[in-house]
DNA sequence: CAAGAGTCTGATCGATTGATTAGCATACGT
DNA sequence: ACGTATGCTAATCAATCGATCAGACTCTTG
């Protein structure tokens, strides 16, 4: 048998992370809560990540890369693809990925309402390059005409308020309105909802 | 000098309770910091609300009824006028009270992501009124073809995503863009842009 | 004026928090 | 084979959490 790596035990440690972050917030989520689901003692946390802080960051870089990843694929496929049509995937990639990553939305719902150095380092870390890119999209997208006249910000926020809440509030959805939202006819049904308001039929 | 009422030290100390849950979440608020922004003492609390939780649910009650006031209010005036009017402009006022009050969405946010009994008695009081009345308003108008053929539990969530999101995100939203949310102008243009979406122009 | 109810504070409880320390066990380098 | 670095745990730290209790102050009532 081999020497016990590391590796496996971080990234269960990280995996647990991500979930009780998402769902209980920075400060509801305990170092120990985390390291039970991981199912390893809770100095442990302290010997891979130095504190709780830099666990979250690590938390939060494995997640959003995730999620800059799989954008970052779709559009490698879509070279030469005018543009209503890349949006109109991306915005459908974008929601599949909020569906079946609701951790992503959550946690940006959670540190962004406040001024503070984990926004900050958030904003500027992983949230600011996504923003840029969607909005010279729908900016090109309002010149043609193509997408109705509204600001570009607003668009955005538009995009990522309709695109993943319906999967953040998952547990409300179920009761309020009996659909099950991890269900993929359901997410297909959102994301074409949402197309079809911003780009038309 | 008359002997001190309990009313206005109640409010206070609700007024801080619902921006310190809506911010930090109902772990992270921790009742010594409401009763400082209250400007009382910390036992205080425990006199006028028995727990925690009991003060959670009167700060929650006094925030969405304020809500479905605003909203009754706004279609009490709208009698005899056609769907789509009432639709546009309830969702406006929905979308200017949401700039206003973002606590509301907040908190939906905070609660409703995982199951637990503060989900379940949030979502049968205050938000399945608000749900039922949406959806059958949202569809009729989607029988008379006046908005895309889409489920009406999925324009709920389009809507209270789309609407709230850029005030929830506040702080990330002035960062991130430069736009300042409070602002009437910016308000009234995300309200233009939501409506327009929905109900064309 | 005296008794009592209502409003509020200081002191403190046990439980839980993030973090630290000392030390155990195993596999690798020499 | 021996020493050492790696991966991990048990025990425990001070700080903070929600909650409780006894008592102080003030106004109302009889």
């Amino acid at each position: 048998m081999t020497r016990p790596s590391a590796e496996p035990t971080r990234e269960r440690i990280l995996a647990a992370a991500i979930d009780l972050f998402s769902e209980h917030s920075f400060d509801g989520a305990s170092t120990r809560e985390i390291s039970g689901r991981a199912g390893v003692t809770q100095p442990l946390l302290h010997y891979h990540f130095r504190s709780k802080d830099d666990l979250w960051r690590a938390a939060v870089d494995e997640l959003f890369g995730a999620l800059t990843e799989a954008l970052a694929a779709r559009q490698q496929g879509l070279r030469g693809v005018d543009d209503v049509t890349t949006a109109r995937l991306l915005v459908r990639e974008f929601v599949h990925f909020s569906a079946t990553h609701p951790q992503v939305h959550r946690i940006i719902t959670q540190e962004c309402k406040v001024d503070g150095p984990r926004m900050d380092w958030l904003v500027e870390r992983h949230i600011r390059p996504l923003y840029e890119a969607t909005v010279t999209l729908f900016a090109r997208l309002v010149e043609q005409g193509l997408v109705p006249d509204v600001p570009a910000a607003h668009l955005y926020y538009i995009v990522t308020g309709a695109g993943p809440t319906m999967f953040v509030l998952g547990p409300e959805c179920r009761r309020l309105t009996g659909i099950d939202p991890t269900d993929p006819d359901v997410i297909d049904t959102h994301a074409d909802a949402v197309c079809r308001l911003l780009f038309g039929d």
